[in-house]
RNA sequence: GGGGCCGUAGUGCAGUUUGGUUUAACACGUCGGCCUGUCAAGCCGAAGAUCGCGGGUUCAAAUCCCGUCGGCCCCGCCA
């Protein structure tokens, strides 16, 4: 304990009573009678009421009352004094320490406080600008305190599970290359080298497969991810995984990693309950289709269906030709009691800058269509068909919508979702884990006419479509697995492509030049022919994580010190500009921004 | 790159739709006073706001318009 405090605030009850005490903390509230003042010292473990008279003729003490009633909210103080029982009619049975009181002889004020941007002992809403320049104080907050408590708690867990399955911790350069594909890098530029540049690592992906080679076995870190990418409210610039790698396994080896992750987090850190064990298995093909995401929230139902003979050679050309074409698909959902909505909240389904572009809406009343922009191609016995299809009630809305694929099913999830939260539908004690697998290996980007990988080019595909690889890329699916739960994508992994021959054919599919992959990723195809066992790993998000067990939305919500959306530091201020001299030693001159680009 | 919401004392907010009876309200905090068992203590009083910033419309702008800055949220982006 040192010499400064003998105590933990919180931890004193009534079996104190008579021991001296010396306690260190913060003024958490004061409460004047008089002659009578009441303190409540507050430190990481909770709150204590020091209890200070006035009158020396009642034990009083005219010098530590001078000094008691000077302090002030957050002032840091040391209090030096013996633990008395309260009388029975004072006692607080709402507080921990609520059956004592302490009775000073020393008050001694460490630092005093100015008047605060916000409450810290009554949990009010701060604007978030407030918030995350004052985190420091936030912090002193039990709410925040308590996560940032737990997400230490969380880390020891899974660093204990990790060791004790094996795997060893090792740290990767954070100071590394910029490699093609993937996300923007934050870059680094080199003195000694002008015109050269570290990359921040987006992952360790490449190091920790350089670690199996390296003949590590079984290889797990905290790691810091860095993407120079637009923030959301569950994506921060910056973000920590749980990343491990592991040799000659399966992707069974891999899932059996993560259940014990997921089921051991879940189990000691939430009080939700799982919704199905063993954790299920989707295709991300199935949860494409059923679900309209590759991160399907299962709390809630609202399944979509095939729709496709329904619209079958109706008059609407568009359905017709989605309900037709192999690459396109007609699929949709009802909605319970929607029917009866207004105009205003049916447009609000249908906007192309949520992402919902080409959702159409029948609105149904008494089981007879009461509106909708399909109705010209509802004729005959098709809106029968539709009902029949969705499984619609009498006063149900029906979600329709047809087109490409991937961006039809794409918005469709979308409004899923949004239906899922409209109609309370979502059970928020549940923590509905799924392992989503048989991604595909590719896919086609229309804008550079290229194939692109689905997660990365590192994946190794199933055995069995190594050979599609030759004849219908688009085809081949991979050993990728994906954690996902309550709709976020928690984790993503696979086994990896180990022989250099594999790695430059599908480097080749991506248009890397055998000169470019050379050239960029020279480091790892030397390495792979020197020997490389089969290995595989993933990465779950620590962050991601801890907020599906907490139940909120908001990544900055677990994280001591969080960006805003603007990926700024409104705490330190960054970033910000720099000393020329620095420039000039990194041998970089900064041009103004440029118009309209 | 595109779209939506928000910005009013230290803090959180009312007022903005319909410009003028508003001296910009309320709560917490701050300051002063009262109070011997409170625990979100209570009671009385006071101070504290060029309504984010700039421009415009108007006899008159917190309120309407344009621009800009900041925060939040979505699409794109995020292997």
């Amino acid at each position: 304990m040192g010499t400064w405090r003998t105590h933990f605030i919180g931890e004193l009850r009534s079996t104190h009573v008579g021991q001296q005490v010396r306690l260190c903390g913060w003024v958490n509230t004061t409460r004047e009678h008089g002659d009578l003042l009441f303190v409540l010292v507050r430190d990481r473990t909770g709150v204590a009421q020091v209890r200070i008279q006035q009158s020396r003729d009642a034990g009083g003490d005219s010098r530590l009352w001078a000094t008691a009633v000077e302090l002030g909210l957050e002032f840091c103080v040391r209090v030096t004094g013996t633990v008395a029982l309260r009388p029975d009619d004072a006692r607080n049975p709402d507080m921990p320490t609520g059956d004592i009181e302490v009775t000073p002889v020393e008050i001694e004020i460490l630092n005093d406080c100015p008047p605060l941007p916000f409450p810290i002992h009554r949990e009010t809403e701060i604007s978030e600008t407030t918030a995350l320049k004052y985190r420091y104080l936030q912090m002193r907050r039990p709410s925040l305190a308590r996560v940032i408590r737990l997400r230490h708690e969380l880390v020891l867990c899974l660093r204990n599970l990790m060791s004790g399955m094996g795997f060893i911790e090792i740290e990767t350069p954070l100071l590394t290359r910029s490699t093609p594909e993937g996300a923007r890098d934050f870059l680094v530029p080199s003195r000694v080298y002008p015109g050269r540049f570290f990359a921040l690592p987006q992952s360790p992906q490449q190091y920790k497969e350089l670690l199996m080679i390296g003949g590590v076995d079984r290889y797990f870190q905290f790691a810091r991810c860095l993407r120079d990418e637009d923030a959301r409210a569950d994506r921060q610039a910056e973000h920590t995984q749980l990343d491990f790698e592991m040799s000659f396994v399966d992707r069974e080896d891999i899932i059996e990693v993560l259940e014990a992750i997921y089921g051991g987090a879940a189990e000691r850190f939430s009080s939700k309950r799982l919704q199905r064990i063993p954790i299920p298995r989707m295709s991300y093909h199935e949860a494409m289709h059923r679900f309209g995401s590759d991160k399907p929230d299962l709390r809630f139902e609202l399944e979509l269906v095939d729709l496709s003979p329904v619209f079958t050679g109706c008059s609407s050309p568009s359905l017709a030709k989605a309900a037709a074409a192999p690459d396109e698909v007609v699929r949709g959902f009802a909605v319970p009691g929607g029917g009866g909505w207004s105009r205003k909240e049916l447009d609000a389904l249908v906007d192309p800058a949520t992402g919902t572009g080409g959702i159409a809406w029948v609105a149904l009343k008494e089981g007879a269509l009461r509106s909708s922009p399909l109705k010209s191609a509802l004729d005959g016995d098709r809106l029968d068909a539709l009902r029949r299809a969705t499984s619609a009630g009498p006063d149900d809305l029906i979600i329709v919508a047809g087109g490409l694929r991937r961006k039809t099913l794409e918005s469709l999830g979308r409004v899923r979702v949004a239906m899922g939260r409209k109609l309370r539908l979502i059970d928020e004690d549940v923590l509905a884990f799924a392992f989503i697998i048989d991604f595909p290996m590719f896919e086609w980007n229309a804008d550079e006419g290229r194939l692109e990988p689905v997660h990365h080019m590192f994946v190794l595909p199933k055995t069995e479509h190594i050979p599609l690889l030759d004849t219908a890329p688009l085809e081949v699916l991979t050993t990728q697995v994906d954690a996902v739960c309550n709709g976020y994508e928690l984790c993503s992994g696979s086994l990896r492509i180990y022989t250099p021959a594999l790695q430059k054919k599908v480097m080749g599919l991506i248009g890397i030049t055998d000169e470019d992959a050379q050239r960029k990723f020279g480091h790892l195809l030397t390495a792979l022919r020197f020997g490389a066992p089969p290995h595989g790993g993933a990465a779950p998000g620590l962050d991601r994580l801890l907020m599906v067990l907490l139940g909120t939305d908001r990544m900055s919500d677990v994280v001591a010190f969080p960006k805003t959306y603007s990926g700024r530091d409104l705490l330190m201020d960054a970033p910000a500009e720099v000393d020329p001299a620095q420039l000039a030693d990194l041998h970089l001159r900064v041009e103004p921004p440029r118009e309209g680009v």
